[in-house]
DNA sequence: CTAACACTGTTAATTATTTCACAATTTTCT
DNA sequence: AGAAAATTGTGAAATAATTAACAGTGTTAG
């Protein structure tokens, strides 16, 4: 398959929630223009987002829901799964540890990383807090590919660093701080904080 | 001002709390590369955004901090400040209110609202938490114009619609579920399990 | 005093993403 | 059966965002 964008990326994700809610109400087919209407997009932006992954459905009836969620899983997904670590369990770490504990399958958190001797060796959601300078070894032996970064912010850059020389394969960064990594770590950062500011600037926008 | 890119809000938000570290750090002036390494991006995005907004530096002493955050502050904020809620006062609600308190001047959380009896009448992190049945008073009498959503997934739609029959101007949405506004609402939505979702995508891209 | 340098500001080119427009096909209706 | 309606798949056009290229201009070094 050739080169899926970003953006699809990210739809492709939201239609597979949306599909398998779709799915538990009993639903087995599905158009482009009700998926466009869940997920508040055109029709079209549907049907090319499914022809770049290559399905296709059937004119007239749709396409085939569990087919597709199938079909997804087999693009986002690995076969295996992929393992997760939160590193800095404070409030946001533990708030997505309680949230993501069991969500997706294929993507399981095995691991937190902390600092403070108060929270190493106890348990969060069923995870266990590890010492943070036995983060390589950890990443290394539970074969962990993914890390969270839910640290302060003035540590977010020295942690960074030490999860790449780790060998972690992608980083999703919720810290302000803008990390920097090797071409052969994925990385995704969310800032918050430029979010609230971005609403509140075109609600003033609107108003004037 | 003519048109400015979501894009390029969204990086002035963040060149601004750059700015603030080097503000604080007792530098004065900032050439376009140096934003530019400290945001992962290049010194052309830079100069580009900054024009986009009118700001002219001089000539080899580049840009001069404080100003450059005044000028992004008028654009950013509003001259009395915006009053934000937060609705749903969970996990997630709990860590973003803790989070906020104080940290923008001009973006105050002056109310949470949840349904949860156990909840309501009580402060977290200094803010009331009232009933969500009055929500539609509260956002009135105090003019508040911007809500964060944090809600159980399934209550997500019928209270982003009670929001915008309250008169909300911005809504910045956790929930994974994609709600639909009128124009006059500015809508953010921001889903979590995309994001890791997309690394893990990638992360799989890499290796294969 | 002049040349080389180091920056900014901007136009033009490129790349990424979305939307338009419509051919093709199946189903439904008469 | 033939016409109308509904729906997919996609090339082409439009729009949005990034990057390249470079002119202009103080500054520094020789
Ligand atoms: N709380 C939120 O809602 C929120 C929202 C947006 C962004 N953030 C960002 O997320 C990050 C964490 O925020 P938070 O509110 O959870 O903060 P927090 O202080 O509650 O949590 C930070 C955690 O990191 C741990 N820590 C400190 N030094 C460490 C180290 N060297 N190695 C490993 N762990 C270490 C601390 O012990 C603590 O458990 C910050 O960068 C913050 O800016 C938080
Ligand atoms: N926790 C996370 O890290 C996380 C991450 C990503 C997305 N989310 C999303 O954020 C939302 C909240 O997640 P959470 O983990 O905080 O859940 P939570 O269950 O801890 O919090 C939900 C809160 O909403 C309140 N509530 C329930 N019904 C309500 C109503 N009708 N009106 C007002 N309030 C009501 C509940 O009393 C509770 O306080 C969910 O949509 C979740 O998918 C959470």
């Amino acid at each position: 398959m050739k080169h899926i964008p970003h953006k699809t990326i990210e739809r492709l994700s939201q239609y597979r929630r949306a599909l398998l809610l779709c799915l538990s109400k009993g639903k087995d087919h599905i158009f482009s223009h009700e998926i466009a209407k869940i997920q508040h997009i055109t029709p079209v932006q549907v049907r090319r987002d499914l022809m770049l992954i290559g399905y296709t459905g059937t004119l007239r009836k749709g396409y085939k829901i569990q087919e597709l969620i199938e079909l997804i899983g087999e693009i986002i997904d690995s076969k295996e799964g992929q393992k997760v670590a939160i590193v800095g369990i404070g409030n946001l770490g533990r708030a997505i540890i309680k949230y993501f504990k069991n969500k997706r399958p294929k993507l399981a958190i095995v691991a937190a990383f902390d600092s403070d001797p108060k929270k190493i060796g106890k348990k969060f959601s069923g995870v266990t807090c590890y010492n943070i300078s036995d983060m390589p070894k950890e990443i290394k032996n539970q074969n962990i590919t993914i890390a969270i970064m839910t640290v302060p912010d003035d540590r977010t850059i020295e942690i960074a660093d030490l999860l790449v020389k780790s060998g972690i394969k992608g980083i999703l960064n919720f810290t302000p701080r803008p990390i920097n990594v090797p071409d052969n770590v994925f990385l995704e950062e969310y800032d918050m904080t430029t979010s609230i500011e971005k609403v509140a600037f075109y609600v003033k926008d609107v108003q004037a």
